[in-house]
DNA sequence: TATAAAATGATAATTATTATCAATTTATGG
DNA sequence: CCATAAATTGATAATAATTATCATTTTATA
């Protein structure tokens, strides 16, 4: 992977935004400050930086793929008055792979898990 | 809701099906028999039903969603190699709404986790 | 610095799904 | 049992999210 300018702001608008945004919200973001930068540039880099483990998809929260920087081991919870998405701790549910295996004989590579409900300003 | 012919086939069609499918997929095999049923008719029918608490969506496996006529809290891994979707016991994570609302205080409406990797078949 | 590989922006194409709407089917109150 | 309203259908248009294409530009390196 070569270094590109863009890939470069698209991560530091992942990492110093509060929010787990889609690749849509990137680009709003974006485009303020470059305004040349295209749509599919960021859903390219945005893929290409999930597959090298750089940053996470996160699938199954709304029609649309959000992106986390945060690769460690966490969840989701999605608001579904206000589309919030917060980050739960992995300890909630302690070696589930392990358990899954031990349960399926299957090669686990991998597991999400997506709560939703109403958060603490919506409910 | 008003009984019809085609939601009472959409789910035998779901219901004697050893898959977890796809509303294209539910389409395909309804054709055969009944060459009139429109792909709207199935989509429409299954998102009833699953709001109606008769099926389940099950999102986040693929870009497409899947349902299942298993209502009963389980949940799901997908064989990144054969596409397959197996069901996984709901004991793996125990009281996992409980916890998840004890640390956060949110109202917790729903979760599903899902899992990827090798099934036994093609690891 | 010449060259090959990688990345870009613009945009067309694709995929999954939902919306629209006239026609048909279903439920029910008289 | 039928008239009427509400629900549902099939056909298809529309939408939303994402990926593919491709000529041009940028990056790495021999």
């Amino acid at each position: 992977m070569n270094y590109s300018k863009q890939r470069e702001i698209i991560y530091n608008t992942l990492k110093t935004n509060v929010v787990h945004p889609t690749a849509e919200y990137i680009y709003e973001i974006l485009k303020k400050r470059h305004p040349n930068i295209s749509l599919a540039t960021v859903y390219r880099n945005l893929n290409q930086m999930a597959s090298a483990g750089i940053i996470k998809r996160i699938e199954g929260l709304e029609s649309s793929v959000h992106y986390d920087h945060n690769t460690h081991e966490h969840y989701h919870f999605i608001c579904d008055k206000c589309k919030k998405v917060f980050d739960i701790d992995a300890d909630i549910a302690p070696d589930i792979e392990d358990k899954t295996f031990a349960k399926t004989g299957f090669a686990i590579l991998g597991h999400e898990i997506t709560f939703h409900g109403f958060c603490a300003d919506c409910k």
